[in-house]
This record gives structure tokens, C-alpha cells and sequence, in this order.
DNA sequence: AGGGTCTATGTAACCGCTTACGGTGGAACG
DNA sequence: CGTTCCACCGTAAGCGGTTACATAGACCCT
């Protein structure tokens, strides 16, 4: 690799001059930069990143702060290569790389532990990284708290995160909920049960509100017993769907907060014997892959995927160039229907 | 952050002897040594990793090359996040991170394109990576020459590669295949057909092989009717299936080398108003998510998704430390048997 | 006692780039 | 013609580590 010095030495200017072609172009004279910059293109000189960093203090890469191990071992996080997909294509527009950044394991570290706050941090400094994204990391609201006062800019996804730098893109829960049980009860049902996901998870109690709204405005008032808690996965869909069922008055349709948790569904009524949409119309939250696989398709609340990635991006750049907390963005829900619902 | 000139005043001792506390401890003086951890300690002291690159020429970074945005749009990666699950905690163990390359974008940029590995191996020259992982970047044939022959580290998945320090990482896909094959022939069946991805892809190629070794081993005559390329989406596995049922001698089983086709294989047949698996037997490749959510479940054949993460980490890591070429990975495959193919 | 060896540490150069500061020459000005 | 100003560029001091080399004792040996 050629380095500024040579360049340098090549154009018979100092290092100096070689830099400020690059970084501040308009101080140097229009003749001396194009021949830095021819010399420059012949040798396929590139900065050194490692020293622009430590000269800068700042990096060209965001961290990534994604847990996998802890808490359910087999989880998937059902859109995270959209997520990825929007993210990295929205920082690379920016020159920005996205760092995965490694949980523990470092030998040499002093004392950093699995999913903790403080050793990713450590990491943004150490790295001089812009900022950090934070993905489904937990709900632990002491860890969120910790990310948002270490004065890093960072945005979570999904999950409400204020500080000075810190905010976060989540989807219009409410909206999307309210009008996917608008459309049941558009197609006739009164009697509509919801399975939500882990009671103080933001965007279940979202929805949930989404839920009531539509039934209220509606004209029907909504019951404890069709409310089921759940945990966002399949199983638990399963077995909402199985209490919901044994009820005295089962719900005629049902409206689970994620789209595991409706297959789940779609599962007890097979079982069950009962036919979806026939005798018990579902309605999911996602959109995921699967939505569209299953038996029937499930009508489901469709998330700007990809579209988290990129108003994340967008909200760590204005945080690094502006300095300045970002409002939080709320993504548009759309609803999609297919079979499941019952509905053309 | 402290800084390491910090600690060696608070100790009394110059900052070459805190730098050698931790990576020549044993040059050390006990004492010392202690001394100087117990302030490092104190003040949370971490070593600023771009200084620590700049100086050693290497981070503690991997580089991971990952094109999204090129041939296929709307593709997504069957298994990616496995394999990231698998990579990263493989590679956390050896404290190192993953980084995602942005791919052009950067306005700075002397000349580097989209997808263009040059830019890339200049990347990962700039940024001092360790080496690269390639995860589905292309079929390009030169591409991956580059890469091979750049001279850095690197292992691609499910694509061979060879070079100075280049390997791979791939699945028993002929193992896999056969017993796949062997298991609808031991069903009884005589009429098996294939579909298979594109022409020119190795995993594709050694599943076909693998098709017809079984076919062979069980006395059957491999027919050309009965392959038929796909291109491992789930259009491909419908319009393939479809020729597939319009033969005037239409296979009674078929082995798609894809979940995705094998999916889409059946949409056709339930399309066609037949029954999978009374009607058709299939069994798919890859064991991913919707595999057991289709109705029926799908018979596949299971790939170790986050042990591609892991093998790939190792192969990386030898290779860094050792400076030698790995010898290529081969994960075992294994038989899942579930509705599809029409066995208990 | 003098020389050799070994251990522990300090000194200083270096990695490659950024940037504050200062100097130079020529144009503009009084 | 002497100032002043500005555009342009070089000098050099970092950024925070690593490491080759030098140094200083301590210890051992003949």
C-alpha cells in the first residue's frame, strides 16, 4: 500500500499538502491537487484507516450490539437480514462499516462480561466508533439505561431508548394493530381475542392499545378473558390459541401480536380440528417469511423492514455530524391481507 | 479513556514496560507487573485499537464480505443469521469482530465499484483486517480469483476456493443428496426426478451427484427427463416441478436441491390438485425455517448452518496465526424426515 | 578484580495521518 | 515604496500504542 509520504515525496510537496488534497481540498492550489490526485490514482493510494482514527479520534464504522446467546438459545430475530440489508446499504452510502462487535471472549480485556453495556462501550471508544445499533439486545431497561448515558450515539430498534444521543425507530404499533382488528370487524366478528406478546415490551402494549382502540370504536367492549399473554414465539401462540379455544364463548377470530405466535395459532386450530379462516380467523403482526408459506397465508401487519436499518442509519449520521438527540421514528404498518382472515 | 502514558507515570514506570505487561508479560518483573494491572485496573484501562493497529499493522477485525444488492434484488440468504450466531461467538472467542464492508458509497473513494473485490482487499488492507469471509457474494468466477489470490486470508462459504491462504467451507452435499435419494428409494420408489440448482454451482453439482449415486447404488437408471435445473428460489422449484408433472411418465418422487423449490414444488402440486405426499414424495435441501412450517413438513436435508460460522472463524484463525492454506471444511449433512416425503 | 550473562527497564523511533502554527511571496493598498 | 493581507504550503507536534536497541544492575565465573 502507498502512503502519503510517498505521494508525497512523488509530487515534491509535503505530507501535509497530500493530506489536505483529500480532507480539506479548497486550501490547496487547483494545480498541485490534481497532480497529488493523479499521483494518488497511479499508486491506488488509500488512507491508512488506523491512523486517520487515531489522528481523528474517529472511525468510520458504526458497532453493531446484537446478543444471541443469552435468554432463549435458539431465538432468530424473525427480519434480521432486512434489517441488515437496510442498514448497511444506508451506511455504506455514508462511507460507513458496520461492526459486529464481539461479545466478551477478549482475554486481554480487564473486565468486560457477556451483553454488557459497559464492555460495548469500552469497544465504541477503544475503536472510536460512531456510534452504536443497538438490535433486540434485551429488555433490560439498567442496559438500555447505561447505552443511553454513555454519551455514544445510539439508536435501538424497536425498544424506546432517550438520552442525549440516544433515540430509537420502532413501527407504528398502535395504527397497524387498530387496523387489522378494524378489518375483522369489518368482516363481521365480534368476537375477537388478542394474544400479545411479554407484558412491558413497548411495542406489544402498542398494539394491545391499537387492539382495544379498534374494538371501541367499534362499539364492542373488550374482555380480560380474550386477552392472552404470550411471548412473541410459536409455542406460546399454540398454547393462547389452546386457552383461548377452551373458553365458554371462544373468540370467532384472533389477533396475535407477531406472526410466530399466529402459526402457533394456526397450529392449536388445526389440531383442534377447526379450520382457519372457516372457524377462526387469524390476523399476525410481521409479516415474516413464513406468512406467506403457511396454510393459510396469514393476514398480518407488514413492517418496513429494511426500512429500520435505514432510519437507523439516517438517525446515528444526524447524531454524529449534528450532535443533537434525534426524534424518534416511527415507521408506517401496513396491512396485508391473505387467507387467513377470511377475506379476499 | 486512560491512556497507557497515564499509567506508566502513576506507576513510575515508562510506557514501554505497560505496553509489555500486556503482551510480553513474562518479560516483566513480577512486581511490576502487578502493580500496573492493579492501575489498569483502577482506571478501566483499555488499549486504543487503532493505535495498537496502526503500530502492529493487524486489528482484531474480520472482514465480512457480503453483496446484497447485485443480481438478485428480493434475495435473501436462506440462513444467514446461523451462520453470523456461528461466526460471531466463534470468532468472539478469539476476541475478534466481524465487519461488514460497505460496499462503494464512499465519496472518497479513488475507485472502487460496487461488488468489486479489489475494493474490498483494499479494504481490508486499510483497515488491517485480519481476513475475509465471503458469504454468497456472487458466482463470479473471476471475482473469487481475486480474492484467492490477493494474498489475505480468506474462506468462502459454500463456494470452493483456493489459494495462497484461501479455503472454504461446504457441506457433505454429495452424502446429503444420496441419502436423500436412498431414503425415497427405500420407499418404494422407482420414478425419482431431481431439481437442481444452476448449472456451474457446486453445491448444486455434487447434490446431483449424489442424486444419481443412489439412484445407481439401488439399480435405477438416472433419466434425463427427470432433471430439471432450477435456480434455487421458490419460482424455479414450481415451474420445474410443473414440467416435471407434465411428462408422459411423471416421477412419483422428487428431490429438490433447495427448501425454497421444494416449497414451490408444493405450490405446483397442490396446484395440479394433487396430494404430497400420496401423489409426490418430495424432500428438500437445507432444513430451513419454513421447511417445518409448510403443509406438510418438509422432508430435507439438514445443513450445521451455525457450523459454517464456526468452521470458517477456525479456518481464519489458522490461517492468521499459521500463515498457511486450510484444508477445505466439509460439515455432514444430515436426513430429516418429516411429512414431505411421505414416511413416518 | 574484570569480564560475561541475564534480567528488568528506559529511550526513542516508528506506524501513517491530521492539523495548529508559522513562513513566504505576490497582489492590493495607501 | 512600505504595509497589509491572503493564498498556499511546509514544519512539527501530536494521536496511543509497539518494539529494537541501549543501559544498568545483579550475579556468576575464572
Amino acid at each position: 500500500m502507498a502512503t502519503g509520504r510517498e505521494i508525497a515525496q512523488l509530487c515534491g510537496v509535503s505530507v501535509a499538502t497530500v493530506s489536505r488534497v483529500f480532507n480539506q481540498p479548497e486550501t490547496v492550489n487547483e494545480e498541485t491537487r490534481s497532480r497529488v490526485l493523479r499521483v494518488a490514482r497511479e499508486l491506488d493510494y488509500r488512507p491508512n484507516e488506523s491512523a486517520r482514527a487515531l489522528s481523528t479520534k474517529q472511525s468510520t464504522m458504526i458497532g453493531l450490539v446484537w446478543d444471541t446467546d443469552h435468554r432463549r438459545p435458539g431465538w432468530r430475530h424473525p427480519y434480521l437480514q432486512d434489517v441488515l440489508i437496510g442498514l448497511k446499504s444506508a451506511l455504506s452510502a455514508h462511507g460507513y462499516h458496520l461492526l459486529m462487535l464481539a461479545t466478551s471472549g477478549d482475554a486481554r480485556e480487564v473486565g468486560a462480561s457477556l451483553a454488557d453495556p459497559v464492555g460495548y462501550v469500552n469497544m465504541t471508544r477503544r475503536h472510536h466508533l460512531g456510534g452504536l445499533v443497538l438490535i433486540d439486545s434485551g429488555s433490560d431497561a439498567d442496559a438500555f439505561a447505561t447505552f443511553a448515558q454513555s454519551g455514544v450515539p445510539c439508536v435501538a430498534l424497536d425498544v424506546p431508548l432517550d438520552g442525549p444521543r440516544a433515540t430509537y425507530v420502532t413501527t407504528d404499533n398502535f395504527g397497524g394493530a387498530r387496523e387489522a382488528v378494524r378489518h375483522l370487524v369489518g368482516l363481521g366478528h365480534k368476537r375477537i381475542a388478542m394474544i400479545t406478546g411479554p407484558a412491558g415490551n413497548q411495542p406489544s402494549e402498542a398494539r394491545v392499545a391499537g387492539y382495544r382502540q379498534a374494538l371501541l370504536d367499534a362499539g364492542l367492549v373488550p374482555r380480560d378473558s380474550y386477552l392472552v399473554a404470550g411471548d412473541f414465539y410459536r409455542g406460546s401462540g399454540t398454547a393462547a390459541a389452546q386457552r383461548l379455544l377452551a373458553l365458554d364463548e371462544p373468540p370467532t377470530a384472533v389477533f396475535a401480536a407477531s406472526d410466530e405466535m399466529a402459526v402457533g395459532a394456526v397450529l392449536a386450530a388445526r389440531a383442534a380440528g377447526l379450520s382457519v379462516p372457516r372457524d377462526l380467523a387469524l390476523v399476525g403482526f410481521d409479516d415474516i417469511e413464513v406468512a406467506s408459506v403457511v396454510e393459510p397465508a396469514l393476514t398480518t401487519v407488514a413492517q418496513d423492514k429494511p426500512g429500520f436499518g435505514v432510519a437507523a442509519a439516517k438517525a446515528i449520521m444526524a447524531m454524529i455530524t449534528g450532535g443533537e438527540r434525534e426524534e424518534p421514528v416511527v415507521l408506517p404498518a401496513r396491512l396485508v391481507v391473505r387467507g387467513s382472515c377470511g377475506a379476499g
